[in-house]
DNA sequence: TTCACCAATGCAAGCGCTTACATTGCCAAT
DNA sequence: ATTGGCAATGTAAGCGCTTGCATTGGTGAA
């Protein structure tokens, strides 16, 4: 037998084919300018004649390089991070670059781990959602030096590079919105804010916008619940069973909106006519509720693309990662109307 | 100085830390009966100490193995297959590996570069959607031996394993519904068959019960069209400007549905009065619109929970992976009526 | 003609890990 | 008391690639 198992080919193959060292092909493929120029020729083809494709451990090692990007996001259930994540992907792809995804079911501790393994197979720079971490985290980061880039979130102050826009402001617009409509008493569906610093901003831009319009606490009935269409729903039923239920029920995300337009409709009630609804992020939901939901609407695209570049560009060039700010903008759609 | 640069622990670093040989130490991490009791604890004391991580490269390069299984799909955008790939990347966590993700855009070349790079990444098995694709794609999966699990369909006579469910059968059963209602004009919005098998199955599901009814072929007004929810709703407006409208509008899943849904609400018809509107997968999307869509209603946690407990074992004991064909179901909630 | 220089290429040392094989030492069976 | 067997551990050979340094040979300047 010449061979006795059916091997991948490897550099020394295509070195052999066409009797050269392991060193020119390496060359050839990573640096062709150092490499006469028919040299180069016989070694590409030799390359493609024999499939070859360079086993990515071993050039991980010997080059600690990746071209690899690894993004946690907090879920993949829903359509929140789909977009964006969707275009980071395409954007990397065009650059060469291949993107690693984990989720985290919004779970630190799952986080943690998931950036440690991520890190651990190579990944050149990281994507993380929002700026809340447990400290060892962003040490764990800082001692692997690893390029890593917040987005969903965009904090002036922040200690760390993000892209992504202002949560508090965003929803302070919104409530503006809602409180020009009329409405006095605000029910809010929140995910559990102390987990999720978006989650945080957005309810602290309520409370915000309540007290500079002079309400008071009573204004505003607050829920706080997980993450699924189910859960607005169950929600939104809370809140409508309160002695003195809200005229508009605001909801941290368009998800949890989804579920409190369905649980309207089933308990009869008319919206915006007998209670408005508005939700946040302007996913596809937003666009397929009737009525269309009332949201903010969120640069999943642009974010997607510019933390992309911006990764590459830290990763290749060790450029730095700057911190950008996206516009958000109230959409509305319908289900935001006068307070009855 | 004692250490020039600040490298990460390695196994020498470890095992010098305890007093052991490097083979020790991975045989604590890899193979932990083989080890004595006391040894074992005093390594993975030591571990934790020094916030040891094994370099990835290193280890897919010298075992050829990455705990990795590799998944690619037409795409992230929507919820279509958030839900299984979720459950899939949970399972597969569970069991100590790791999800790559990636998206072809729907594209069969994009498809086939993403499953190089991900085998290239030392991905140990894969996860694929459906059952076409070029030969020479298949060619590659079995020069390399790796373990190919496809999803969301399932035929029987298929030469390469799958779990999911027979497209085409439950597309028949939704259409027997639909024609039980009294519809005898329908129109049918679909992804492009000649590109997705997912939807040529289902479009022959539709036309098989139409022609065991007795049903002309002008009984059935197609259109193709593309795969988001803007997408469904021109289609259903250009089905809505035929001189015979049909009185029910299939679509080949329920972001198509859902985009229909928004365009007849457009043109002031009523739901299911007017015209019934079903979908195709039972996301999320289908609970949300009002009424709640009827539509086929898909495993996507059970395949996505096989899907990874097959893989797994195919990878770890090199047990065969054996096709699964799980059940669908139509749900009715309200999109589907009588005709007029 | 000589020589300094440079482009093109080869040599070989790792990168950090796994694992086949070798070694050690202890215990039970003879 | 010997010894075979076995569990625990060590030794060291790669895995396939990149890259610093060495070598080669051809070129133009002196």
């Amino acid at each position: 037998m010449t061979k006795d198992t059916h091997h991948q080919p490897t550099l020394q193959d295509v070195a052999d084919l066409c009797g050269v060292s392991t060193a020119t092909v390496s060359r050839c493929l990573n640096a062709p300018d150092r490499v006469g120029k028919d040299t180069l020729e016989r070694v590409l083809a030799a390359v493609s004649a024999l499939g070859y494709a360079p086993n990515f451990g071993a050039r991980l090692m010997a080059a600690g390089r990746s071209n690899t990007i690894g993004a946690v996001i907090p879920t993949m259930e829903n359509a929140i991070f789909a977009q964006g994540l969707q275009v980071f992907q395409d954007t990397l792809r065009q650059a060469g670059f291949t993107l690693l995804v984990a989720s985290s079911g919004y779970d630190p501790k799952i986080e943690a781990e998931q950036i440690r393994t991520l890190a651990s197979r190579g990944a050149d720079g990281l994507l993380l959602i929002g700026h809340e971490r447990d400290a060892s985290v962003y040490e764990f980061l800082a001692s692997r030096q690893l390029p890593t880039l917040l987005a969903w979130a965009y904090r002036d102050k922040a200690p760390h590079p993000s892209i992504g826009f202002d949560n508090t402001a965003a929803m302070a617009e919104l409530a503006e919105t809602v409180l020009a409509h009329g409405h006095r008493r605000i029910g809010y569906i929140s995910a559990d804010p102390t987990a999720n610093d978006r989650a945080a901003e957005r309810l602290a831009g309520l409370r915000a916008t309540l007290q500079r319009n002079g309400f008071s606490q009573d204004a505003l009935s607050l829920v706080t619940t997980g993450y699924g269409v189910e859960t607005g729903a169950q929600a939104f039923r809370q809140l409508m069973a309160l002695p003195n239920r809200p005229t508009a029920v605001m909801c941290g995300n368009d998800v949890l909106a989804a579920g409190a337009m369905g649980a309207a409709h089933g308990l009869g009630l008319k919206v915006p006519l007998d209670v408005s609804i508005t939700g946040f992020d302007d996913i596809e939901l937003a666009r397929v509720t009737t009525p269309g939901l009332t949201t903010v609407h969120v640069p999943h695209t642009a974010m997607g693309a510019r933390a992309a570049a911006a990764l590459v560009a830290a990763v290749s060039n060790g450029s730095d990662l700057i911190s950008e700010k996206l516009p958000t903008r109230v959409v509305q759609r319908g289900t935001l109307g006068a307070a009855p």
